[in-house]
DNA sequence: GAGATTGTTGAGCGAGTGCTCTACAATTTC
DNA sequence: GAAATTGTAGAGCACTCGCTCAACAATCTC
C-alpha cells in the first residue's frame, strides 16, 4: 500500500492543539505549526487537509480528552456536591499550573470565532449544553442529600457554567490561585444551605 | 496650519471600534477598516500611526463610553441591589438586542489578545478591576440595607466579575434572552437573603 | 526484482497583509 | 497672490498567508 507514515498522528495532532490553545486560530500560522510539529506543509495537508480542517480535528481532540476528564469528573464524585468541589478545586489547579493557564480551547475559539463560522458555533453550543447536563445532574443529586439552599437544583446549571467560562477568561491575566479558588468558593456558597 | 482634516476622528473611531467589536483583532485587516471608516490608508496611519495604535483607541473609547455607563448604572442606583439588578437587566437587553450580541470588547480582546500582548493585558486587568471595585461598592450597600444573606457581602464581587465575563462569552452563540436572564437571576440569587 | 502506490520534501504560487510614499488638493500665513 | 504647511488619494512596497505540486523516497503487491 505504498510508504507508511513516518509520522504519529494524534502526537502531531496534540502539538497542533497546544499550538491553537495557547496563540489562538488566526495567529497560529501553517509556518508555526509545520514547525511546531516538525513537519512539511504537504504532510499537514495530506493528513488534515486544511488550516481549518487540523482545527477541526485538534477541536474534536480536545473534547475527547481535556473536556471529558472534566466532565467525568462532575459525574461520578460520590456526593453531587463533592463531586462539583472536585472539579472546580481540578480547575484551579490547571489554571495555575497546567495547560488551562491557556484558559480553555473551546472558550477561546468560541470568542474568536463563533461570529463568523456558525460551524464551530454549533460544535461550541453542544459542548456547553454537555457541560450544563453534567452540572445539573450533580445539582439534582446534591438536591436529593439535601445539600443545597432552598430554590437551588438543576435550574443552577447554566450559571455554573457562566462561571466557568467566566473563569476561563479571567485565567487568560493569570490572576493566582486565591482570586480563582474564590470565585469558585462564592459560587458554590450562594448553592448550598446555610445552616452549616 | 495647512489642509483641515475632512473627516471627524471621533466617529471614524467609532466605526473602527464596531469592526473590531465584531469581527476581533485579527480577522479584521486595515483594507477592511479603511472600507468601513471610508477612509483611505494614509490617513488611518496620519491620524492613528498603527493598526494596533487605532485598535488601543478604540479600545479606550470603548472604555469611557461602553463600559463607563454599564458601571455607573451600579454606582449611581439608589439600592444596591436595586444597582444589581439594573445592570443586569440593561446587560440582557444589549445581549439581545444591542452591540453586546458581539460580547464585550474587553472580553473579545483578552481571550484573543492578552497571551502575546502583556500592555493590553494591563488595560484588560484595570478595566475588570474597575467593574470589581463597582460591584463590591454595590454588595456594600446592599448589605447594610439587609438585602443579601449571611456571608454574601462585597467579597462576592470577583464572583460577578466571572458571571459578566461567562455572559460574554455565551453571548456569541446568542442564547436568547431567557437563558440569559436565567443566568443573571440566579447569580443574584445566591446572593440575596431567603427570607424574602 | 519490477511496477504500482503512497508519503515526504521543499520550492514556490497567487492573494492578501500592514504600511509607505509621492503626487495632488486644500487651507494657512505673509 | 505666493509660499509654506498639512491632509488626502491611491499605487505599490516587502512580506506573510494558506496552500499546491513536481521530484524523490519508501513500502506494497506480484
Amino acid at each position: 500500500m505504498g510508504r507508511t507514515r513516518t509520522f504519529d498522528v494524534a502526537e502531531a495532532l496534540g502539538v497542533a492543539l497546544d499550538t491553537f490553545w495557547e496563540r489562538g486560530y488566526e495567529a497560529t500560522s501553517i509556518q508555526l505549526l509545520c514547525e511546531a510539529m516538525d513537519l512539511q506543509p504537504g504532510s499537514v495537508y495530506a493528513a488534515f487537509g486544511s488550516k481549518r480542517g487540523l482545527f477541526v480535528a485538534a477541536l474534536r481532540s480536545y473534547a475527547e480528552t481535556v473536556s471529558a476528564e472534566a466532565v467525568e469528573r462532575i459525574n461520578t464524585a460520590a456526593g453531587g456536591l463533592a463531586g462539583l468541589r472536585d472539579y472546580f478545586a481540578h480547575l484551579v489547579d490547571a489554571m495555575v499550573d497546567g495547560r488551562r493557564r491557556w484558559g480553555c480551547l473551546v472558550t477561546n475559539s468560541l470568542v474568536e470565532l463563533a461570529e463568523r463560522d456558525p460551524e464551530l458555533t454549533g460544535m461550541f453550543e453542544r459542548h456547553l449544553a454537555t457541560l450544563s447536563t453534567s452540572f445539573a445532574g450533580a445539582l439534582t443529586r446534591a438536591r436529593a442529600a439535601g445539600e443545597l439552599r432552598p430554590g437551588a437544583g438543576p435550574e443552577s446549571a447554566p450559571l455554573l457554567v457562566a462561571v466557568v467560562q467566566g473563569m476561563n477568561v479571567l485565567a487568560k491575566t493569570r490572576p493566582g490561585r486565591p482570586a480563582l479558588q474564590a470565585i469558585a468558593d462564592s459560587a458554590l456558597a450562594g448553592l448550598v444551605s446555610t445552616q452549616d
